[in-house]
DNA sequence: CGGGGAGTTGATCCACATCAAGGTCTGTGG
DNA sequence: CCACAGACCTTGATGTGGATCAACTCCCCG
């Protein structure tokens, strides 16, 4: 269940210089977005939205990090993407006029702005710039959608497991110890690559015995990304 | 290699009535389109466009249907997804502004249009209602390929076949003895489910001993779809 | 300091891939 | 019209990646 406190409009202005998806709007627009839109905070394991939920807006993050995935047979979850600070979610069921495919839970203490689906509308009406990346975004967003299943379909654990590591890696870049700047249970790395919990532990000490990464409960340091990449790269 | 003939514009003009998309055009685009598109025919085999080749254009399709696919290991195909007539593809690649991130091959003779990306730019830039279908097509595509992602992480092959054949049920229809309205090679079925050639082989011979489906080389009747859904239903 | 969630490790099992061999259909050219 | 090549299909035998089950430890937090 989601716990909502409203911030101030400090934390909002902030959120949507991180985007820039923004820019685009005039700055009539952009005016008008400051206005609609509503600002919240979110703490880890927080639900933004259900799959199946009619979805009323975009959300747009300024802080943390997100997980959108589905809930499979005895609700094993199957992430399909995260979303990080200056991303915007939701646009997809918005756009399609369907229900939310994916639900929407916190993985990083966040801070989100809503932004009622009207406004949306009406700016992807009337400026084409804006629409276009919109566009953009979505495109993107299915050319990885259309990788991840021919690497779920193909792959095995293992090489699936390297390229996600580096996947974070590249998304998420490391802290100054080298740690990966995403902290995900091992249950939900299962749930990212597509495998059981157990096999990603084993695989992991495997890693690690081949001096590829470092562990430290949920720190991962990756000490040898070229090996990762060819472990991954079989095509 | 891809064998185009040009065709009468008669077949080009019946492509486009085909599709819902085109509608939203003015008529001056509309005109336009007519005059900068070029219609081509091709045979079962003949590919469209290569992945990682850059697609100058978007593709509407007046006959025939193709499939979209991306090579893997050992040159496997993972299809994605199919088009028939009606459907327009190759806008992933423009709008996103990426290469081809799948292989687009015709498995049943077509007659197909190309619009040059310039004119698709324009209509998307200046006309909000077809730039929103367009959006809505990919948002949509984008929901589907989702699906896609937990169906091959977490269903069995057995319950994946039983889902594709009413996928293709959907989307192609029968002829008038019932037979599905699409022809495809084992090894393409395999594509698809994401599996090898001979499980497929081996669960469609078990889905006919239990009367589900008929089968008479590549046509496939199914008898059962009530069944077949509760045994792809598992989530 | 104890309860619970997360992580780990070992043992077991099976769905499915892979390999191998033969059968059937279709189109081509002699 | 036949024969032959090649693509496709089928069936059986075998091997294994990784899921599942079970037991235990570790670590955090109230």
């Amino acid at each position: 269940m989601s716990v909502k406190k409203n911030e101030s409009t400090t934390i909002c202005e902030h959120c949507v210089h991180q985007s820039d998806i923004f820019r685009y709007l005039t700055t009539e627009e952009y005016e008008q977005m400051t206005y609609v839109k509503s600002c919240n905070s979110y703490k880890r394991g927080d639900i933004v939205y259900h799959e199946g939920n009619r979805v009323g807006g975009i959300y747009c993050i300024g802080k943390g990090i997100v997980k959108h995935y589905k809930t499979g047979i005895d609700g094993k979850e199957q992430i399909v993407r995260f979303s990080k600070k200056g991303d915007i979610f939701g646009f997809r069921s918005v756009l399609s006029e369907e229900v939310a495919c994916t639900s929407t839970k916190v993985i990083e203490d966040a801070s989100i702005c809503f932004i009622p689906v009207g406004n949306f509308f009406d700016w992807i009406k009337h400026n084409s710039d804006f629409s276009m990346r919109i566009m953009k975004l979505s495109c993107k967003e299915l050319g990885e959608a259309n990788q991840y299943i021919i690497d779920i379909a193909q792959k095995s654990v293992r090489e699936r497991l390297a390229e996600f590591l580096l996947l974070l890696l590249d998304n998420f870049g490391t802290d100054s110890d080298g740690n990966l700047n995403i902290s995900l249970t091992r249950e939900e790395i299962a749930g990212l690559v597509g495998t059981a919990t157990e096999s990603v532990i084993r695989l992991l000490s495997e890693f690690k015995a081949d001096n590829l990464i470092e562990l430290e409960r949920r720190q991962i340091k990756i000490l040898n990304a070229k090996q990762l990449k060819r472990i991954c790269d079989v095509f």
